[in-house]
DNA sequence: CTGAAAGCGCTTACAG
DNA sequence: CTGAAAGCGCTTACAG
């Protein structure tokens, strides 16, 4: 059996309230109490039973990070370990737990409407691709705090400021004097391309440049090589992720143009294709570590003050310049 | 107010011991009652507090899962994430929930065992580099069940059959006729390097094979290019990464060698680099999913039959041909 | 098969 | 500042 509340308060010749205003770091205990109790607590070895606690304050200090089940998007992308890092870090910090809830859209996300029911968490993180209206109804209905990772415009959320990363990667073009420049990917698929063709649209109009748009792209190095190839030609491309740069480079290599010469190559996202690229590739590096972390942070301060309006968090990006551009 | 168990008995008209009954699968209750209590449940919209049944059964329902806090070599490793998502699903079958722990060896796991003393969890899946025996210990003191990811000594485990992983890509090589192979990677740092080296080795000697073993190159690009430029030359290898097999390639290329017509190369683990290499790398592919179901079911067995004996798996390997071998 | 009752380990007014 | 007591929402012998 282990060691209760009680054990201690006996050891301690104070009463169970006694012991637990201690463990509750209440001011109303005299100083020569909060002693007695500390050193029964160490000689006992005790430790408070989270269980019994929480289920009177009705607090599991765990929130829950959701993750769409089997999407290779997700479970292929090592960047969503790094959000996940990120939010299990700061909420660590704060003394909360995280849970790893994996949901199906086609169940209606039962699994996370359980846990939450169950009261075994008190917060959610969720991807906006799930942030759908009937779920965030039942978020709101139970009094669930909930952060969105990505823009959305039903709750607070964080995202990527992916639109400013569009216009970086593309000034960084012009300022070498390119005047011709193209964006490369697809913008049927994912919110962020079509952000961060946005941004770079505006900045090229902006300084006059031609700019063509190409977001019919699929995200792949065949889709990139076969461009390279081709006989059309800009001085510059910003290309929306690394695996369709790497192809656009390999094809450009074949076809004799070099690079960072004749054209330029920005991409996103520093990873380890960034490096194998020939030359190394120039990228928006996102920071999704810390995208977690405000994540985490934002939904502790809701956790905090129950009401608050919803709030929003949009992450800076920075450009690394490596071999592919000048 | 959310509803209780004492609502639900008021309502269906019998007590709360019944409706207890029957949320627990009992069969000491009455088709009749047993069909009283389910309406009233749904009618009531009824949702058992988990937190006050687990305080009795003494059980969360949670297993941890434990990664090592900012080593890159985890949070930079999709792997992990494969093997996380593994044990997430295979856990969620069996209605048992997935907590993040992250530990740092400084303060020895100190996250870890406040969250065995705080009962919030019924069991834990770690990697190997954390399984030692001061940790082991603990665990065992607090009955708690484990397995670990990767070899040990010390309790139940899972792993990749390694040796069996370098045996395949050795015989792919020799099969097609090559008598001179060599291994690529780093012994000094990682288990499953050597581990893989040693089936390298043991499926050349057999074979009669002259085999060299380099198990001093760095997993960089950098340092298989080096090796691919070099004026050495074998007619296969096998490298322990694909980042290395990268740069391998690469090197070959530069130093006009044609592959696979003069030379082969065989990696480990199918990931989107083996894809990008030119030509396509053939690959010992390892089921990292699989290993975290796994893991999750031992650990589920463990879960169920408080004793047993210390159980072990090893995954088998599977080869994927590409264009560098023949 | 069923219910009344004790109890899990804690917190929190309440009265002093 | 402190303690006795009620209560959180369940489960589980126990007696019928």
């Amino acid at each position: 059996m282990a060691v209760t509340i009680r054990d201690v308060a006996r050891h301690a010749g104070v009463s169970v309230a006694t012991v637990s205003r201690y463990l509750n770091n209440s001011p109303l205990i005299a100083q020569d109490s909060r002693e007695k109790v500390r050193r029964s607590i160490e000689e006992l070895r005790y430790e408070p039973n989270f269980l019994a606690r929480n289920m009177l304050t009705k607090q599991s200090q765990s929130i829950a990070f959701v993750i769409e089940e089997s999407s290779p998007e997700t479970y292929g992308n090592e960047n969503y370990l790094r959000i996940q890092y990120g939010v299990e870090q700061a909420l660590a910090q704060h003394g909360y737990y995280l849970m790893i809830i994996s949901v199906r859209r086609s169940d209606h996300f039962q699994s996370l409407k359980k846990v939450i029911l169950e009261n075994r968490i008190d917060g959610v993180i969720l991807p906006v691709q799930m942030a759908g209206k009937s779920l965030v109804r039942f978020l709101r209905e139970k009094q669930t705090p909930f952060v969105v990772i990505g823009r959305t415009e039903l709750g607070s959320w964080v995202d990527i400021d992916n639109v400013s990363g569009g216009r970086a990667a593309a000034e960084a073009l012009l300022q070498t004097g390119a005047r011709d420049v193209c964006f490369l990917g697809n913008g049927e698929e994912k919110v962020f391309v079509r952000e961060r063709a946005e941004g770079f649209r505006a900045a090229a109009e902006a300084s006059g440049a031609k700019n063509a748009m190409r977001l019919d792209c699929p995200a792949s190095a065949e889709a990139g090589r076969e461009i390279g190839r081709g006989d059309g030609l800009h001085e510059g491309y910003v290309v929306s992720d690394n695996v369709t740069a790497f192809g656009l480079l390999q094809g450009l290599r074949e076809r004799g143009i070099s690079v960072p010469g004749q054209v330029q190559v920005i991409s996103f996202d520093d990873g380890i294709i960034a490096q194998l690229c020939a030359p190394k590739l120039t990228v928006v590096d996102i920071d999704v570590h810390q995208l977690g972390v405000w994540a985490a942070e934002l939904l502790y301060q809701q956790l905090q003050s129950a009401a608050d309006a919803d709030q929003q968090r949009l992450l800076p990006v920075r450009l690394i310049r490596r071999a592919s551009s000048r």
